[in-house]
DNA sequence: ACTAACCGGAAGATTGCCGTCCACTTAGGA
DNA sequence: TCCTAAGTGGACGGCAATCTTCCGGTTAGT
């Protein structure tokens, strides 16, 4: 692939992320290949259709989710406050669209995304470790697990709120034996 | 209006609903014909634009809701109580995409929803009478405002999820200075 | 300097929804 | 029972937006 290719290639997926986050995952391939600064058909040559592209996207976007979890387990801080951080992290990103479009996607297409369901169950694997651990020391309530988490998250993620931080750390006040507000 | 005609505008917004929920608010006119099992005639007769129809979804849903208040302030528990059993009530209804869809109406189309715009101010009115009493009281931690109530029932209406309930108990007891799950 | 790779975007095809219109049916009063 | 104003369904013409291809022109990189 030609270096101004990957370029392009690159740019494309920026502006699709841009694109789908204020005009849902039909946004139009024009305005995203507008944004980009190229042409439509560069987008069609590099991603045959509509599902490759969100793929690229998703593959990215799980990417930097689980890469933030790493930093919050390297932190070398409890698990507690690893998952603390993670959680904050998380609703600092204000994600949006992009989140809810992968949130509802048909089934079916999940099902050739192979790197994000990999990555995507790799990080669920490693949430739930450090809530067993956290659980196991009685710093968190034991009625809440990975998924929800994870639900909780993405519910955040797809409604972009000024004082979501601020809901965030509500919850984790509900979680976290540990913290008491006040 | 003749009897039968009357039925038929019932069934128009209930189909309405159902077909939103599941399909936004810009669902096609005849999916939502059909589901009342009606002609598309009949439907523009009734309501001459899709906003008129979203404009009745709209003011049942807001009334459903500030009724739900009301039992919540008569049940004659204390004001924490009446939030508390306030908000498990919306937690329960499992509104999705109604509420999502509402919730991002373009602001100029709520300009003629006088009715919707009025009994939600009212509302808004009487959370924050509740919130203010709870604070006083020292019953709830002060930096959470009706408003953010609002916005998280919204936030939780929008995602319908198993476990919705749970995640609103949750909240809850990040919010409420008295609750101490365990 | 040469060429394989790449690019842009015009244009034709397709899709899906809108909203009207009118011939037919029915509720409900006289 | 009869009569008619009110109500009904859904086919249809029109429109607008998006898809996807295709090709003449450009460029990176050897």
């Amino acid at each position: 692939m030609r270096a101004d290719a990957r370029r392009n290639r690159d740019r494309i997926v920026e502006a699709a992320r841009a694109v789908v986050a204020e005009r849902g995952v039909d946004a139009p391939m024009e305005l995203i290949a507008r944004r980009a600064e190229v042409g439509v058909g560069t987008v069609y040559r590099r991603f045959p259709d509509r599902h490759a592209l969100i793929a690229a996207m998703a593959d990215q976007y799980i990417h930097e989710i689980a890469d933030a979890l790493t930093k919050a387990e390297e932190s070398g801080e409890g698990a507690m406050a690893a998952l603390r951080s993670f959680v904050l992290w998380c609703g600092d990103q204000g994600r949006g669209a992009l989140a809810a479009a992968l949130a509802d996607l048909p089934q079916e297409l999940f099902e050739e995304m192979r790197e994000f369901v990999t990555v995507r169950a790799n990080m669920v694997e490693r949430l739930e470790a450090l809530v067993a651990t956290a659980q196991e020391r009685g710093e968190m309530r034991a009625d809440v697990g990975a998924d929800d988490l994870m639900t909780l998250l993405n519910i955040f993620a797809c409604h972009p709120t000024p004082r979501g931080g601020h809901y965030l750390r509500i919850m984790l006040d509900g979680i976290d034996n540990g913290s008491r507000h006040r």
